[in-house]
DNA sequence: TAAGTTTTGTGCGGAACCGAACATAATTGC
DNA sequence: GCAATTATGTTCGGTTCCGCACAAAACTTA
């Protein structure tokens, strides 16, 4: 079961030349995650910075009073608490566990004394950084120009992506939240993409039938979002080559 | 004339000490920006990064074929370029020149170069880096939440604040391409807030006449940003001042 | 001054979504 | 098994914005 998780473990640590990672080690802790946790509040101090391995993460903003929208969702490609590698230890955005399992996390004292002390991990986190900025204002036009269906469909795609699994918990009600629609336009678009027998749900629980179909149920800015972040990896396999 | 080009010039380079500055100035290139000039296409080659000096630049990111809306907008707070600063010289986003004017531009290869060296540069801009990530989350919020009127005024807050004037030339259509909404709809919006004797415009002109009305006609998605750039430049002023 | 170009204004039917309220179904706790 | 709770489904009037088309006004150029 340790080895499993060593398996499993965070992709972005994963990366990491084996001397790097060995001296994050001592600094590491496991930690379990459950469902609607919160790892930040929003323009709260940041305490520690994990690395999910098998858990999965909503960056969320908020306007006005109680409406808030989620503008990224981070899992075992990335890591939670970018502001800290840009030398800010407070973080902008509400960050809520999406979907329950395990983590590494490290606290902000440590972060900062290995993060100036190892190339390597920079590179990643950076790269990471640049990558979250991107799905960032992917979304920020999803918003602005595609329907609640696409939108829905391409978290659907976004969050198989983060669990490894046609299925996953979440109701309607939440899944509204994260998309900052009503419940009711959620029920909608849910029982259209039933009816083309894309997905079935029973009480939050939703399955993936027809992954294709999905794939064309959503706008495209999931697969442009994903093929950066697949060309970023290849890119680094070509870097790690030649040594 | 090139005094006060000095005194004008970016903020972000004005910030750096003395010792640092002096490192960067034989490779500082003074250019003089354009209306509509692009300066990166997106998922192009990175070949310069710009310090803005009385000029500004929007950051578009597109959807789809030809549908663009705008994430950032950046004048002489920051640099245009950001992405180098995480180790990537490819642009996300397009960049164009909103508001024509003057800028220090620097090539890649000795932004790399002395962007390694100085401390004071890098911590300047990973924390601009940072408010610009914010910016574009929250326009991620507004562009769900907010109705067109209330995106258009945030978004002549954002321009007056970067051209320090009341007066600016955009036109309906461009100002649509902006906020990703159709030129009818800018139309809609700004007769409103002329009715309301809050601005007046005439064929490309916009002209500024009551700043307060246009904030309370604008969302709050101007303020909370707002406040985060000011509270960011405070807090570096403290830290300044023991040295 | 006249013609051409650019910019701004208006009208219309339809689609998507909102707020609010209420109805039904599945699951849990006693 | 029964009540309470949680989750899902449906309806309705109203608002905002869409695509499209066309008209009017302002500025430029010949």
């Amino acid at each position: 079961m340790i080895g499993a998780k060593q398996v499993v473990q965070n992709r972005l640590l994963a990366a990491l030349p084996r001397k790097d990672y060995q001296k994050l080690l001592p600094a590491l802790e496991h930690v379990a995650l459950g469902f609607g946790e919160v790892l930040y509040e929003s323009h709260a101090q940041i305490r520690h910075v994990y690395f999910p391995a098998d858990c999965f993460v909503s960056m969320l903003t908020s306007v006005d009073v109680g409406r808030a929208v989620e503008v990224g969702l981070i899992g075992a490609e990335g890591m939670i608490g970018v502001p800290m590698a840009l030398g800010v230890a407070v973080s902008p955005f509400r960050a809520v566990v999406q979907g329950g399992g395990t983590a590494m996390r490290m606290t902000t004292v440590d972060f900062r004394r290995n993060f100036s002390t190892s190339a390597a991990l920079k590179r990643e986190i950076f790269l990471f950084t640049h990558l979250l900025m991107i799905q960032i204002a992917q979304t920020a036009a999803c918003n602005r120009f595609h329907v609640v269906t696409q939108r829905m469909a391409r978290w659907m795609l976004m969050t198989h992506d983060r669990v490894n699994s046609n299925e996953f918990r979440i109701t309607q009600e939440f899944l509204a939240l994260m998309l900052g629609v009503r419940r009711v336009g959620v029920c909608t678009a849910m029982s259209s993409l039933r009816e083309l027998k894309i997905i079935v749900y029973r009480r939050g629980t939703i399955t993936i039938l027809d992954h294709g179909g999905l794939l064309a149920a959503a706008c495209g800015c999931y697969k442009t979002v994903k093929d950066i972040y697949t060309q970023a990896q290849a890119q680094k396999r070509l870097l790690d080559q030649p040594r």
